[in-house]
DNA sequence: CGCTCGTTTGACTGGTGTCAAGCGCAGTGG
DNA sequence: CCACTGCGCTTGACACCAGTCAAACGAGCG
């Protein structure tokens, strides 16, 4: 327990020095590039670039409790994490994945805290902003609360056609959703070279995600493959027949 | 079809007649205070009332349909109503329930157009402001921001908890879970006295929001009267256990 | 080597869905 | 006044999707 901190430790200071933004694959979209300085060049005292503080977390860390005030912002710089709850009889939700250039809770900004806890699902870097700072600037500059609400209207949007899969999908239905959700995402974040998409949910991921058990997921994981749809091996999704998939989960 | 317009339309202007705020329920909470000039007294140009321009819908009418622009905010004054997705083989998801005070979509205001249609359940009455009027008034005055931001706030959570309990929760769990939340949010705005509820959802409503068919809705529904926890009769809810109630959803 | 973790498979169960029929009620029109 | 219709609720028989339980396997790791 105490050794992975001090590796988080060694690794957090490691990435500071090397300025890790300049090879982000998402610095020119979204709200950062509003936020670091992108705008320099014309700066004064308001648009100076906000102060960032990166940090790293291991698989399976919280990034960000439940209920728990915090003076921060965070962005996803590399990695997945989840927003999840856990009920009372042990089971869990996981209510959305959050991937490169999400924000782990938009609406922190404002109210403080996130009602629902975050945790990492791989080694996941992200950007610490200070939440007045940024409350302040996105006050300020209405692009930059353009911006803001753009993400807030997309996330939203996302939580609710989640429900929609949810209530009214069958299990070979959701996964497809899931699956072809996320890989949407990915390639909107050019994040997609080739067919071997990185892939580093779990089973029990999906099914947490879809209100299914493991032993069902997998199931149906194999059944798909068998049918040439898609592939999970080794944290490598490899998509055979795109229309199809697209076709399963389209029923919405 | 003919006679409806008719009729919606006579009962319009009625209801104009009557400056219908003044017996509204939650005139003193939320935005439409801030918005219709409590204020008034220390009123410049900027604080002047926003002009409201009222409007009825029937039962089953689409009050605003899915991704359709439109110049209006819609404020629900008295009725419910409920956003819906109908999906591509005929089946409808519920995403959530609107009483007084709700507004029909947050962001509307921002974005011109929402995602999901919304339809009238029983007999609607609502408010009509101009969305950019609004969205300057938004903008100007940092206390409707708030409050606007506040809403937003609590209807995201509202969505997430959605998912959880479409996720994780039994048939029983999750109907009852409904009838909580549902029940709350009256409360909250002072609209139960005594044990008889207004309740208009139909078994249909119920199942299409938790994502399941009106038979098994049936079933669970007598059950849960069986063991004297709720009934629903006659568009009247009476719950005989609240504490059984909570206990049953608070799975959560 | 033994441990944990994730995946896979099989047998069985059970919670929900499906199908079908009947009931009561309100509206509608002859 | 009476059929006729549509809608919502209820019930029963049955089917099936997905959950449960259990065991085995391989990979990674101390």
């Amino acid at each position: 327990m105490q050794e992975l901190a001090v590796r988080a430790i060694v690794r957090q200071s490691t990435e500071r020095v090397q300025a890790p933004c300049s090879t982000c694959l998402v610095k020119d979209a979204g709200l950062c590039s509003m936020l670091i300085g992108k705008d320099r060049s014309n700066g004064t005292a308001n648009t100076l670039p906000l102060a960032q503080n990166f940090a790293i977390a291991q698989p399976r860390e919280i990034i960000c409790r439940a209920k728990q005030p915090s003076e921060h912002f965070y962005v996803i710089c590399e990695g997945w994490a989840f927003r999840f709850h856990r009920l009372q009889n042990g089971r869990r939700h996981i209510l959305s994945f959050l991937i490169v250039g999400d924000v782990v809770s938009n609406f922190s900004i404002f109210t403080g805290s996130s009602e629902f806890a975050t945790q990492a699902l791989t080694d996941v870097r992200f950007c610490k902003f200070d939440r007045d700072q940024i409350r302040a600037r996105l006050l300020q500059k209405p692009e930059i609360f353009e911006e803001w609400l753009a993400r807030s209207v997309v996330m939203l949007r996302r939580v609710d056609r989640a429900g929609v899969a949810l209530g009214r999908l069958q299990a070979h239905e959701k996964i497809a959703w899931l699956i072809l959700q996320l890989r949407d995402r990915l390639d909107a974040n050019g994040m997609i070279n080739g067919d071997a998409i990185e892939f580093p949910l779990r089973q029990s991921h999906i099914a947490d995600a879809m209100g299914l058990t493991t032993v069902h997921v997998c199931r149906v994981l194999n059944s798909l493959r068998k049918q040439g749809v898609f592939a999970i091996e080794d944290g490598v999704l490899r998509i055979s027949d795109l229309a199809v998939l697209r076709r399963i989960a389209n029923v919405m």
